[in-house]
DNA sequence: GAACGGATGTTATATCATAACACCAATCTG
DNA sequence: CAGATTGGTGTTATGATATAACATCCGTTC
């Protein structure tokens, strides 16, 4: 019952696989890089392949690193969670029914209708927070 | 017992005016083109003093805008949300005590450690929403 | 007055994203 | 089949956002 997908052209299914090989975000500029040689040559081709995949709910885009990643769950595509560590640069994306609820609830409260729901949060995950029990250690985000 | 204020600076005190009058996100760039004129020439002094301005908690930085608005009501700044109107470009900063608490909840379940936590919606505002019953009105956020 | 921290000015550059136009292939449509 | 429509791509150029690196200034502290 998820929606009927599009078929994927040949570049579309590829920027898929490098993000899904990948395991964590990429940049546009990112993708371009590995696609140069395969007849990619320029950012348009890149973004326009990403917006299909973005619109077919395949991948999403991190606002707060200008960066995309492959969906890691299925789930109406319109909310998405991420978890991202500042240090080590894990992201994690989330699936949470009662705060996708909640999310709605308050919007509509103020008669917002929202289309699209964001959260992103910044910080240390558990590996990293862990090791830097007390002392500020530098963060190095990639 | 808000956080003790560092004094401001006669930039970070008009950028923060500029954007307190605006109302609404404003770019750096915008920013940069209003000082223009009072000494201000080049970007960097622009993103020093937003910067500044974040760090005190004055000034939220909108991911999904790539621009900035002044914050609109105290609270712990490391949290804050955005109901962004994609039609008439209204930005709405909502707080939300259960949400705030929600998130903590999820982020520290999966043992994350979040240090600031960033929630965004797009969609329509309910004057929008009401004129555009049915008929998709083409948007054009400003 | 030396040392320091915080802010600024300046130049140059890095990074992210889109406009505009041409071309092509597949699929309707009459 | 001719013509229109849609979606994807290539290409060039440009726009928009953000930072690096280095020099200077100024008020506070020691
Ligand atoms: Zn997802
Ligand atoms: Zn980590
Ligand atoms: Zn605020
Ligand atoms: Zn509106």
């Amino acid at each position: 019952m998820t929606a009927r997908r599009q078929p994927l052209s040949q570049t579309q299914t590829r920027v898929l696989d490098l993000l899904s090989a990948a395991g964590r975000p990429l940049s546009a500029y990112d993708l371009l890089g590995k696609l140069r040689g395969e007849g990619v040559n320029a950012p348009p081709t890149v973004y326009r392949a990403l917006d299909k995949l973005v619109r077919e709910g395949l991948v999403h885009r991190i606002e707060s690193l200008n960066a995309f990643v492959a969906c890691s769950t299925p789930h109406h595509h319109d909310m998405a969670t991420f978890a991202i560590c500042d240090h080590c640069g894990l992201v994690t994306e989330l699936t949470d029914r009662p705060l996708q609820d909640q999310l709605a609830a308050i919007s509509g409260r103020s008669g917002f209708h929202a289309t699209r729901m964001m959260v992103e949060l910044r910080g240390h995950c558990a590996a990293c927070a862990a090791k830097a029990h007390g002392h500020g250690a530098p963060d190095h985000a990639h």
